[in-house]
DNA sequence: TGCCAGGCGGGGT
DNA sequence: ACCCCGCATGGC
């Protein structure tokens, strides 16, 4: 087991308040048993160097890597990956007075998207093709604990996500994980990084539209995975993932036609894309496609956090996504 | 039991 | 620019 050294301590209570997070509410979005306990969290700040942070909600924060970091550079990438310097001020003015959205404005406004690495949100976005949600995120806790790669950071142990080496020494644990056909493409995009042909740090300077372009190279990545991965692993919003579910919403609230969703979308959310669609399955529960028009029709586009397993309650709900 | 789910690529027209 | 199909797997 990697044993990681503390390089930084602090609170980020004080930023925080300041620009309106809500650190509980960040931290248990989209979020798994053995990351999040309701108290604190873990924030992986970097997979190849291993670097995590251990945050708890009211702000107190400990990071430990591998290497020597400066303790400054660390602050920075677990501010980053928390969206606590990322003004949502736009975005949640234009959700105020949106039919889908309004709702979750009023009582989400202190919600932060976490980010991880470009590659790790290829994964997601994989998982999540041609799947419910419910078996996508089944499908992404079974790989991290299948691979089962652990770190010690300080008195915790800390499970981390494979990275792309550790996909290419053992796919096969990826069938174990009942990726299905889509283990092909997990393996694809590990070779795509392995060999330097994507990587974040050149894509990053890249045009939304060029991101998208460079990881759609990749057999198995279209268009839904790669902007899903661009929001998660770079805060690149500009183009929305719309799947069916988003289209068939959109189209039903804003009555425009499904084929016209996308460009709708643009118009009405511009640079925020990708998070209102992300916002949007927090608001519904991301409840299967039926379910999600009967909540729609009948106005109910806050969370119900009795539903389980849902992006709000996943944390909570180890044994239905086992 | 079939059918379908937050896609995708390859084939057709 | 469309339309259509198959694809691993799990839940209902």
């Amino acid at each position: 087991m990697e044993e990681l050294r503390l390089v930084a301590r602090g609170s980020l209570a004080r930023d925080a308040a300041e620009r309106g997070v809500d650190l509980g509410v960040t931290l248990s979005v989209y979020n798994f048993d053995f990351w999040f306990d309701g108290c604190r969290g873990v924030v992986v700040l970097d997979l190849d160097d291993p670097c995590v942070a251990v945050v708890s909600v009211d702000g107190d924060y400990a990071v430990y890597c591998r290497h020597p970091t400066d303790p400054r550079e660390a602050v920075r990438r677990l501010r980053w990956c928390l969206g606590i310097d990322e003004d949502l001020g736009e975005f949640l003015s234009i959700a105020r007075s949106d039919e889908l959205l309004k709702g979750f404005a009023a009582r989400f406004s202190g919600w932060r998207l976490r980010s991880s690495s470009l590659w790790w949100g290829l994964v997601v976005g994989v998982c999540q093709q041609n799947a419910s949600f419910r078996q996508g995120w089944s499908m992404l806790r079974k790989l991290i604990v299948s691979y089962g790669r652990r770190a010690r950071a300080g008195d915790n142990e800390v499970l981390l996500p494979p990275r792309p080496r550790d996909v290419l020494e053992n796919p096969a644990v990826l069938t174990e994980a009942r990726l299905g056909y889509r283990a092909s493409t997990v393996v694809r995009i590990a070779e795509a990084f392995e060999g330097g042909v994507l990587s974040e740090e050149k894509l990053a300077s890249l045009s939304p539209e060029e991101i998208e372009g460079a990881l759609r190279s990749v057999k198995g990545v279209g268009s839904y995975t790669a902007r899903l991965a661009m929001a998660l692993g770079l805060r690149v919003y500009d183009l929305p993932p719309v799947d069916r579910w988003v289209r068939a919403l959109a189209s039903r609230a804003y009555g425009v036609p499904e084929r016209e969703v996308e460009r709708f979308w643009r118009g009405r959310w511009g640079r925020w894309s990708a998070l209102a669609v992300i916002a949007l399955t927090i608001a519904l529960d991301a409840q299967p496609l039926r379910k999600a028009l009967e909540r729609l029709e009948k106005g109910e586009l806050v969370p119900d956090p009795s539903i389980v397993p849902s992006p709000l309650t996943l944390w909570r709900a180890s044994d239905q996504t086992r």
